[in-house]
DNA sequence: TTCATAGGCGCG
DNA sequence: AAAGCGCGCCTATGAA
């Protein structure tokens, strides 16, 4: 059973029965507290719940303390769809779903109502127009339909909502952190907080000792690439750039201080005292999760850098008494996808148990600096991201002699991408176009600007089958997982990123949640790939704190 | 003063 | 000179 959903002014709102295919099952029926007849409704039957987006409308229900199992989230839905269709970037709202449907003017959608107080979608004084149930109703159906002819796509929708409600939950509950920690650990790098905008006492310390390694009249600031370029120019040592994989070659006292430099005002820039204070509150960070924000499938997020967090920073991530961090790690995961992708025979059965690098590297010629299972694992990754300079170019060769569907496989997504085709993820998620300007660029001449163009995009297309099916298996992983929690009751979802997940558990249910993430990853491997011998192995921690799984 | 871009680096 | 994929966020910088 699915219900339509559309919210109307004050908290009301009107609900209609659907069957799977979308065709009404049911008179339309206007509710006086949307939250209410939602809660009561999904009690008595667990529906599949049809609503324009789980990101407006979700957070919502989460802060009167109800959660549905499941929802079918008509923009993201759209949005997928559209994709499959070549039609990236249309519009998404059911709006603009519905007017296509009708051959009418399509409505450019909203941006998204940033900042202010969070959901304004049950407000009193909401300005945003109301939903409209039928063109709800409608659009659902069509969406069926189209969802129904095309492999793949009834689970890569299911999995996209299932995700959107992980998003939401995530960023209500949020990520238990101690802010004491942080501080901690800010004051011990840093020294103590500055007042104002001033610099910690350890970063002006090193800007002070830069400044003297380079002379005495020397007035460089270290974050500024190009007064540190000028200045290592004016010293004899011209540089292409200050990244510090660069600085780390050239021999000079102001280097290590420099290095030493950025990655310290990066903490403190990006996550210091002034990111505590926006994003941590009552021992929770709660971030915006954009789920789909990146084409791959991949989430991102609109603020608080969840998907970026220095590895240092795991030391704050802290479980509350009682309770425990499970932490699991997909190991290999793209490698593994491909292998399973490709159907490759010999490549497969190396992926069919533990190291895949270390059962790839009998594969690979011993001798050198590198050891074989080095050599396996860059031959991979430059199959997959489209490198292949100095000496992963013989790598490549063996990889291609030894492995050809593997290598095949990724060559096919290079070659469509430079012919300005699409490429697909395993369930259908799409790959936007080249652009009008790479179109022209690369139809005119072939001169370098051209070519290169042409195997940028290439690039992108080879890496897209890979990085956008490793996402529907964490998807998939994810939506299982998270029915397997309910279960469990109160152990929760806290973080995922791309291949990684956190589970916050009561300490006594660390042994079920760690079963549940083991079951989950072989379920999305089957839902995916059948019956595949490649496995998907899960490293899992149930730890105190973050910094201390692996 | 505001805005867009480049450079750089954090994560996978 | 660029160079292997995908992101978000910060500062510096120069144009508007």
């Amino acid at each position: 059973m699915r219900i339509a959903v559309a919210t109307g002014p004050g908290g009301a709102g009107t609900l209609r029965p659907l069957a799977e295919d979308g065709t009404p099952a049911g008179p339309a029926e206007t509710v006086p507290d949307l939250v209410a007849a939602i809660e009561a409704r999904e009690r008595a039957g667990r529906p599949r719940w049809v609503w324009p987006a789980t990101a407006r409308l979700y957070p919502a229900l989460l802060e009167r303390g109800v959660r549905v199992a499941r929802c079918h989230d008509l923009e993201l839905a759209e949005t997928l769809l559209l994709g499959h269709a070549g039609r990236y970037g249309e519009p998404r709202s059911v709006r603009a779903a519905w007017a296509r449907l009708h051959g009418a003017q399509v409505p450019a959608d909203q941006a998204p109502a940033h900042e202010g107080p969070q959901p304004s979608l049950f407000d009193t004084d909401d300005p945003a127009p109301a939903d409209d149930l039928d063109q709800i109703v409608e659009v659902h159906a069509a969406q069926q339909w189209s969802i129904a002819a095309l492999p793949g796509f009834a689970l890569l929708t299911a999995a996209e909502s299932a995700g959107a409600l992980v998003a939401a939950e995530m960023g209500h509950d949020g990520l238990p952190w101690s802010a004491e920690k942080h501080d901690a650990l800010l004051t011990g790098l840093l020294g103590p907080r500055p007042s104002g905008g001033l610099r910690p006492r350890r970063l002006q310390d090193l800007a002070d000792r830069i400044n003297d390694a380079f002379g005495p009249h020397s007035h460089v600031n270290p974050d500024s690439p190009a007064q540190i370029l000028k200045a290592f120019a004016a010293v004899g040592l011209p540089v292409a750039s200050t990244r510090a994989h660069v600085l780390k070659k050239i021999d000079h006292p102001a280097v290590p201080l420099l290095l030493e430099y950025k990655e310290l005002a990066r903490l403190h820039t990006a996550h210091g005292w002034a990111w505590l204070d926006t994003w941590v509150k009552d021992g929770r960070f709660r971030p915006e999760y954009v789920v789909g924000g990146v084409v791959s499938g991949r989430w991102a997020t609109s603020g608080g850098g969840a998907l970026q967090i220095p590895r240092v920073l795991r030391q704050a991530v802290v479980a509350d008494p009682g309770w425990t961090l499970v932490v699991a790690d997909a190991a290999q995961l793209e490698p593994r996808v491909l292998a399973a992708l490709a159907g490759d025979r010999a490549f497969a059965d190396a992926a069919a148990h533990g190291d895949l690098y270390a059962a790839l590297a009998s594969a690979f010629p011993a001798g050198g600096a590198l050891s074989a299972r080095d050599k396996a694992k860059i031959a991979l990754l430059s199959a997959m991201y489209g490198g292949g300079t100095g000496e992963a170019v013989q790598l490549l060769a063996v990889l291609k002699n030894r492995f050809p569907d593997a290598f095949g496989y990724v060559e096919a997504a290079a070659r469509a991408g430079e012919r300005g085709r699409l490429v697909r993820s395993l369930l259908g998620r799409t790959c936007p176009p080249p652009s009008a300007d790479w179109r022209a660029l690369t139809s005119t001449g072939d001169d370098d600007r051209a070519s290169s163009a042409l195997r940028s995009r290439g690039r992108f297309t080879r890496n897209f089958v890979v990085q956008a099916t490793a996402a529907d298996w964490a998807l998939v992983l994810l939506a299982t997982l998270r029915r397997r929690l309910t279960g469990l009751g109160s152990p929760r979802l806290v973080f995922f990123q791309h291949d990684e997940v956190i589970v916050h558990a009561p300490q006594e249910l660390a042994g079920q949640v760690t079963a549940a993430i083991h079951a989950s990853a072989q379920e999305a491997a089957r839902l995916l790939f059948g019956g595949t011998p490649v496995v998907f192995p899960m490293e899992i921690a149930a730890v105190p704190c973050y910094a201390d799984a692996k």
